[in-house]
RNA sequence: GCCGAGAUGGCGGAAUCGGUAGACGCGCCGGACUCAAAAUCCGGUGGGGUAGCCCCCCGUGUGGGUUCGAGUCCCACUCUCGGUACCA
């Protein structure tokens, strides 16, 4: 055996162990505990950074923990393939999306390999596969069927240079970030999903969640939905059909209701400004900044008169920069005595201010300071005097609704989920567009439609790929240029891993036997969006009968950013740290060790090269020792009785880390803390001094465990090692080491004294001290006499086997 | 503003049932080996007092509280990070 630990060979042995005997592949065993373990999948932009290195090893930590749990472990990994940056590659690089992508993917799987993550290579998806894709196709057009998915007009960020449509991300100062030109609000056709038919749902099941994702994510997910319960009212509008609707969280202050407020965009307003060209003025200059809070409040009156819908009192009707069509109904009614926004624009255009809500504790709000947003109690409204905001609330909706005129409703923040895009190198929407017919669904028979991959992006489409019979009529009829959103590929692909090779559908059986994804492991960015597309799919899939559960990732592991200098290592910050040298220079081992030692899993990582070089002197260290050991020669096995006390003291922390890092493993997945304990232990072996023949049995034993501990983080040095001590089998097949109790016993122990809570001495007892042999004990310590003499003890409190706190007084 | 998480040595972090704060690693200091250096090994390392570590005092963001005992629980603050926001 090597004496000297060489990674680049540990690793390729493994490695082709694990490949020579499949090890990995992950058959539906039923009736055995099943362990699905997902980390999200990365973008193939060509090169692993940091980031995913941390991601994948706490996985594939967490995976290989579990198969030594007696686990079956599913652990796949796959390709999020489609998206912009191909297409921006094709553009500068003159290469063809497709290959620049499946060129990226063979690198980065190479890189994964060499880190020995032990995936189940034959599950690989990419979304780019229209293997993959034509299943996406084919549910939307199920959910197009059932009216989950509608085309609808819609305002988008408009390039007109680039003539597309942009995400709100890619507008930087109002201008499209690639072509700089100036981006255009503008309305065109787009698919939309229905997922704010779900948004009850999507909120209510967060409470299954509770407990196993992390909380940070349950809050950020419940405010994206952002439930609100409120009333929705009809103001009549003079010389109008149709009243004007707003939604209020606060009917209560209906009665301090002085004037309306529409946004810019609003229909009503826009049908006016057609023909008031100052109107037409304000709306453009509106529509044209940026929203931002802080922004003055601007406006224009309409020159519309809405009613008060219990007073019939004349309410003037304004348009307003603040008010937005996203929200509500796009109208408001403006309280300004109790709304700081509409106080700030009544001012602003010395529009009336009536307080119609008083504090509860009797107090005077100072109307001129600003509005008085809390609830109290009622003034100046009528039969609603007196009454709780509250309980007035209620009954102002009640008396609207005997009237037709409002009533109680629940609004969500979370918008329809807009897919469409007008990009290459995306899944095609499967869609025809007939003048005779209509929208048709391309048949299921002809899917996938393909997208050209020989095709340059900057190319038009050929009129051969655009022109199609129209299924229904047979008529001439023209495809959807749109692609899907890339969100969309990934919000199923979990489930697709389960059934990945599935030709006649788009899952099986073997997707109920996987799913839920019992960890998934992932960054915290992916907090909202697609985790809760996700969950979305999850319920439209489970609706279809695809699946069962409403949840598709049962728990959640967020882990941290990796830092260096204290920012986000990236390549435009310039810190960023590539992995491949560094496995090059310390092993794919030492890699992982420290993505796993220097940090619990959800804190941020701070990069450190000395941090590194401390988990390559362990590893060299621990190396060495077994060797050391191993040329020792075989050695017999020594029954218990016969140790000497080092021996068994050794024994005895020997169990405790093994009863340690299988707590904080299982329970927390802090792998740093376990590390930590097996590095005491070796720290312990190396000072225990003894050849004889128990000596060496103990260390073996040791070394049995301590293998099977690190190799979910260390795995290719534990398989090798695990070899060459001659122990049975493979390590990667071993079952977690359990402590053992009896090794845990001491026949004594040390036990804290503390005068009135501080320490002041420390015992030697037997472990089966009773209270007063501990107290006595601790009266006759010299270090504890020096702290009671002349005081009386009052009290004495005995914690067994930890301490002895003797509470004393003067005198 | 609102919501969430957090604050422990020079640094990353331990101590998650209220019971010896600072495990483990890094860094630093001293020593061994060496012609020398690297590597490796051994010892020390919260601050202060002090006849060296025999001991004593202080110490987990700040100020209070509960308790025999608080990094841990309660109240009030400060700061940091993350998310989100004219959401009616």
């Amino acid at each position: 055996m090597q004496s000297e630990y060489v990674p680049a060979a540990v690793e390729q042995e493994a490695q082709a162990y694990w490949d020579a005997h499949r090890c990995f592949a992950a058959p539906e065993k039923p009736g055995a505990r099943k362990f699905y373990c997902l980390s999200m999948f990365p973008y193939p932009s060509g090169r692993l950074h940091m980031g995913h290195v941390r991601n994948y090893t706490i996985g594939d930590a967490i995976a290989r923990y579990r198969r030594m749990q007696g686990d079956q472990v599913l652990q796949p990994m796959g390709w999020d393939a489609f998206g912009l940056p191909a297409e921006n590659a094709a553009l500068e690089r003159r290469v063809l999306p497709g290959a620049w992508t499946r060129s990226n993917i063979r690198a980065m799987r190479e890189q994964l390999r060499k880190l020995g993550f032990g995936y189940d290579w034959e599950r690989e998806l990419a979304t780019c596969d229209p293997d993959y894709y034509r299943w996406e196709q084919w549910f939307f057009i199920r959910l197009y069927e059932k009216g989950a998915a509608y085309r609808k007009k819609a305002l988008v960020n408009w390039d007109p240079a680039d003539r597309t449509v942009l995400a709100n991300e890619q507008v930087i100062d109002g201008r499209g970030w690639r072509s700089g030109a100036l981006v255009e609000q503008r309305e065109v056709a787009q698919w939309f999903l229905r997922i704010t038919d779900y948004a009850e749902q999507l909120l209510g099941d967060l409470e299954q969640l509770e407990g196993k994702w992390p909380p940070q994510v349950l809050q950020m997910q419940r405010n994206w939905i952002g439930r609100s319960r409120g009333a929705a009212i009809r103001f009549a509008v003079d010389g109008r059909d149709e009243p004007l609707e707003v939604f209020t969280t606060r009917p209560d202050t209906l009665m301090g209701t002085t004037y309306m407020a529409l946004a810019p965009g609003h229909p009503l307003v826009q049908e006016i400004a057609s023909k008031n060209n100052e109107l037409n003025d304000f709306i453009k200059q509106s529509l044209k900044q940026a929203e931002s809070e802080g922004r003055d409040k601007l406006g224009h009156p309409t020159g519309l008169v809405a009613r008060h819908p219990l007073t019939g009192e004349p309410l003037p009707v304004w348009t307003a920069n603040f008010v937005l069509m996203e929200y509500g109904s796009g109208a408001v009614m403006s309280v300004p005595a109790h709304d700081q926004r509409d106080w700030e624009f009544a001012k602003a255009y010395d529009l009336p201010i009536r307080q119609v809500v008083a504090p509860g504790d009797g107090a005077e709000a100072d109307m001129e300071a600003g509005a008085f947003v809390e609830y109290g109690t009622l003034v100046n409204s009528g039969e609603y005097d007196g009454m709780g905001s509250e309980e007035a609330g209620a009954a102002i909706v009640e008396e609207l609704a005997k009237r037709g005129q409002g009533e109680e409703v629940v609004r969500y923040r979370l918008h329809d989920w807009g897919v469409s895009r007008q990009r290459r190198w995306g899944c095609p929407v499967p869609m025809i567009h007939c003048p005779a017919c209509g929208i048709v669904p391309v048949p299921d028979a002809d899917l996938p439609v393909r997208l050209d991959e020989e095709l340059p992006p900057a190319e038009a489409l050929p009129e051969a790929w655009l022109n199609a019979a129209c299924p229904r009529c047979g008529g001439a009829a023209r495809r959807d240029t749109d692609t899907f959103d890339t969100f969309v590929e990934s919000s199923w692909y979990q489930a697709r891993f389960c059934s990945h090779d599935s030709e006649d559908a788009m899952l099986d059986e073997r997707a109920r036997h996987w799913l839920p994804v019992d960890q998934y492991i992932g960054g915290i960015e992916h907090a909202i969006l697609h985790l809760l597309y996700a969950r979305y799919f999850h319920k439209l899939m489970r609706d279809e009968g695809l699946v069962e559960g409403d949840e598709p990732f049962a728990r959640l592991l967020t882990q941290g950013m990796v830092l260096k200098d204290g920012s986000k290592m990236s390549k435009s910050m310039g810190n960023a740290v590539d992995p491949e040298p560094l496995i090059e220079r310390y092993g794919a081992d030492t890699v992982r060790l420290f993505m796993l030692f220097a940090s619990p899993p959800e804190h941020t990582l701070e990069w450190s090269d000395s941090g590194v070089e401390g988990c390559a002197r362990f590893l060299k260290r621990l190396w060495r020792f077994a060797c050391d050991h191993a040329q020792g020669g075989d050695v017999a096995s020594v029954p218990e009785a016969e140790l000497t006390p080092p021996q068994q003291e050794l024994r005895r922390r020997l169990h405790e880390t093994i009863r340690k890092a299988g707590n904080v493993i299982g329970r927390r997945h802090t792998f740093n803390t376990a590390i930590a304990a097996n590095m005491e232990l070796l720290n312990e072996l190396l000072r225990f001094d003894d050849a004889s023949a128990a000596g060496r049995t103990l260390v073996r034993e040791c070394l049995s465990a301590m293998l099977r501990m690190l190799a979910p983080a260390v795995p290719h040095a534990a398989h090798v090692l695990w070899r060459e001590l001659g122990f049975d089998g493979a390590v990667l097949g071993q079952p977690w080491p359990e402590a053992d109790e009896a090794a845990l016993q001491q026949s004594v122990e040390r036990i804290a004294v503390q005068v009135n809570g501080k320490v002041r001495a420390e015992l030697e007892l037997p472990t089966d001290a009773s209270e007063d042999e501990a107290g006595q004990a601790a009266r006759n310590d010299a270090k504890v006499l020096r702290h009671i003499a002349g005081k009386t003890v009052v009290r004495m409190i005995w914690v067994p086997h930890k301490l002895v706190n003797l509470v004393v007084r003067d005198g």
